[in-house]
DNA sequence: GTTAGCACTCGAAACTGTTAAGTGCTAAAA
DNA sequence: TTTTAGCACTTAACAGTTTCGAGTGCTAAC
C-alpha cells in the first residue's frame, strides 16, 4: 500500500522524467512537490518506492526513473489527461479543413497532423469496415488481354486492380460477362458479394468460360484488398529521435516493418474498451518495440464503426500531455469523418 | 602532368580508400603497388600529387585520401570496371525471374535489387514515354457524382485518377460525354490527346456542359500524373549507413526529399551520353547531396526510348566495383524491359 | 633519382583527477 | 514515531595527461 505522500512523489517523479528526460533527485522534487517536506523525507519515501519496484536507478547514485511498474501503476491510477494546448487545437482544426474524396484522405491526413504534432510517429486506422456495402463495381477492359476490376465501397474507397484475361475468352463475351457481373454484384454488402462470387456467379459463367473459378480468384483479391483493414503512417522519421540510435540495425528493422504497412496491427492492437490506452513495451508482442510506448485512440463514428489513431514514442512520454491531446484529436477525427459521411450519404 | 607512377598511386589510393575506408599511407601502398619503390620515393610522389590537388590529409600526419577533383581525375582517366561477381549475376537473374503485368513494377523490382546488392540506395526511372501512345482511355462513372478517369499507356502504365462531376450534369449527358471522348482520344499518341483535349473536345462538350473546361482540366491532371516521369526507389534505409549520422536533421531532410518521390530528377539527373556517369557531391545542385555521390546508368529499349538507373552513396564508393556492376545490371534490365514489349507488342 | 634514417605530428585509447549530483545512513529534533 | 540535518560515499561526465602507433617531411648518402 502506498501512502498519499508515495503517491504523490511518484506521479512528480514521472511527470518530471518524462518532460525533462533527466532523472529526478531529491533536491528536484522539493522544488517541485507542492507539499513541503525534506529532501531527506524525499530520499527515505523513494526507498520505499523502489522497494515496491515502481521506480529504479540509473546507477547507484544517481536520480530515480520510473521502473515499467511504475509507469504502469502511474497510467493506472494517477494520470491527469492535461487540457490541450490552444495552438495545438488551431493546428487540427486548419490542418482538418478541406474537402475529402474518400474516408482514407482523412485518415491518411490525421496520421500527418498527429505526428507533426507530437513529434512521433503516428498510425491512423479508419473506422471498422465490417458491414461496409458495395456501391460500385466495375470491369473495365483495358486492351487485349486486361481488365481492371474497380470496387467503390460506400465508405468512399476506390479500389482498383490489373488483371490478365484468361485465354480462351473472346471480346463479346468478355462484355455478357461484365453485365453479369454489373447486373449481379453492384448494391449488395460486401460479405453477401463474396457469398454469391463463390456460389452464383461462377454457374452464370460457365456459359462463357470453362473455368471461371480463376478469374473470380481475382475479384477476391480485390475485395479482400478493399476489406483490408488500411494503416496509414505519419512521422515515420521521428523514430529517428526516439531510437536510441546505438542500434542502427534495430531502427531499420523498425522501419521496415513500418514500411511493410502490414504488420501494423500489431503495434496498433485491437480497439479497447478505454477510449485511450497505453501499452508499454513490455506488453507487446514484438521485441522491436521494447523501448517504445503506443497511445491507442480509439473513437465512433456512429453506425459506421470504430476507428483507431496510436502513437509510437518512447517509453518516457509525456503521458498527461499526449492523453490530453489525443482525446480532444480523436473527437476531431471523428467529426470530420461523422461530417463526411453525412455529405456522401449512405 | 602527371606521370606513369604518379597515376599507378593515385588509382591504388583511390582503389584502397574507397574499399577500406581507411586514409592511406606511404606503408600500405609499399605492400600493394605492383612496381617496387621505397616508402620514401612513395611519400615524395604523394606530395606531388598533393600538390596538384588530388590528395587530401585529414590531419597533419595522417595517409592520404583522393580529394574530390582526385576523385573525379581517377573516374575520367584512370577507373577500370571491375567484372561482376558471380554471386550477384546469379541474384539479379532470379530476382527478375517473374512475369510482370507493367512496365513499372519492373522498373521498381530493378531498384529494390539494386539496393540490396549494393547496400546503398537506388533510384529507377522507366524508359521515356515522350513517344508514349494512348491504347485505352476509360471514364467509369462510380456513383452519382464521382467518375474515375482510366488512362492505359502503350507500356503497361496504367494511371487512374477520382474526380467529383460538375454540378449541372445528369448521368445521359455523362454518358454521351464518356462517349465522345472514348471515340475521340482512345488510339492517339498522347501528345495528340493533349491537343485534342484543348481544341476539339470542348466544342463537342458544348452541347452537354457549359463549361467544358474544368472537366477537361482534370484530364489534363490525369495525363500529366501518367506522363510524368514515375521514379523508383529501393534501399531508402541504407542512407543511415552512409550518412555520418551526425547530422540527423540533414538525414530526415535527406528521407523526407526521397519520400516525396517528386524532386528525385535532379538526383538522378538527365540520361547523358556514356552509357554510366558518376557525379560527386559538389556537381550536384542540392547540397543535402553534398556527401553523397551518384553513380547513373542509362540504357536503351530499342524504340522505345531510355532509361536510367541510379546508385547513391557516400562519395568514397568502390567505383571499379559498382560501375562493373551497374554495366551489367542496366543490359540485365533493358533485356528484361525488351522482353516485356516483345511479349506485350504495341 | 632513389633510399634509409630520423625527428616530428597527430589521433586514438587508456588512464587520472576533479566536480557535481545524488544517495544511504545516523543521530538529533519535533 | 516521524522528520530533518548532516555527513560519508558513489558515480557519471568531463577535462587533462600519457602513451602508442601510424604516418609525414626532410636530409644526407647511395
Amino acid at each position: 500500500m502506498l501512502t498519499k505522500r508515495q503517491l504523490l512523489i511518484l506521479k512528480e517523479i514521472v511527470r518530471l522524467y518524462t518532460e525533462t528526460g533527466q532523472p529526478v533527485g531529491s533536491k528536484k522534487l522539493l522544488e517541485q512537490l507542492p507539499i513541503h517536506i525534506s529532501s531527506a523525507t524525499i530520499r527515505n519515501e523513494m526507498v520505499h518506492l523502489e522497494d515496491q519496484g515502481l521506480l529504479e536507478k540509473t546507477h547507484l547514485s544517481s536520480g530515480r526513473i520510473p521502473s515499467l511498474r511504475g509507469y504502469r501503476y502511474y497510467l493506472d491510477h494517477l494520470v491527469e489527461p492535461s487540457s490541450i494546448d490552444a495552438n495545438d487545437l488551431a493546428v487540427i482544426e486548419t490542418s482538418f479543413d478541406q474537402s475529402y474524396h474518400e474516408i482514407d484522405q482523412i485518415v491518411a491526413q490525421s496520421a500527418k497532423i498527429l505526428s507533426s504534432l507530437t513529434n512521433y510517429t503516428a498510425i491512423s486506422l479508419g473506422p471498422e469496415l465490417k458491414d461496409l456495402k458495395l456501391t460500385g463495381f466495375r470491369l473495365v477492359p483495358l486492351n487485349d488481354d486486361q481488365v481492371m476490376a474497380i470496387l467503390v465501397t460506400d465508405n468512399g474507397t476506390v479500389e482498383n486492380h490489373i488483371f490478365s484475361i484468361p485465354s480462351g475468352i473472346d471480346g463479346d463475351s468478355l462484355e455478357k460477362i461484365i453485365r453479369i457481373i454489373n447486373d449481379q454484384l453492384v448494391g449488395l454488402p460486401l460479405m453477401e458479394v463474396v457469398n454469391k462470387l463463390h456460389h452464383e456467379i461462377p454457374q452464370l459463367l460457365t456459359k462463357y468460360m470453362i473455368t471461371p473459378e480463376g478469374f473470380l480468384d481475382i475479384f477476391g483479391g480485390v475485395l479482400k484488398k478493399a476489406a483490408q483493414e488500411r494503416y496509414y503512417v505519419g512521422g515515420k522519421m521521428n523514430l529517428i529521435n526516439t531510437s536510441t540510435l546505438k542500434d542502427v540495425d534495430q531502427l531499420k528493422a523498425l522501419y521496415s516493418l513500418i514500411d511493410q504497412n502490414q504488420d501494423l496491427g500489431q503495434i496498433i492492437g485491437a480497439p479497447a474498451d478505454q477510449p485511450i490506452e497505453v501499452r508499454l513495451g513490455d506488453e507487446m508482442t514484438n521485441d522491436l518495440l521494447k523501448n517504445f510506448s503506443v497511445i491507442t485512440a480509439t473513437y465512433n463514428v456512429s453506425e459506421h464503426g470504430r476507428g483507431m489513431i496510436a502513437l509510437l514514442g518512447p517509453t518516457s512520454m509525456p503521458y498527461s500531455r499526449m492523453i490530453g491531446l489525443l482525446d480532444v484529436f480523436r473527437a476531431e477525427l471523428a467529426k470530420k469523418i461523422t461530417d463526411y459521411y453525412r455529405h456522401h450519404g449512405d
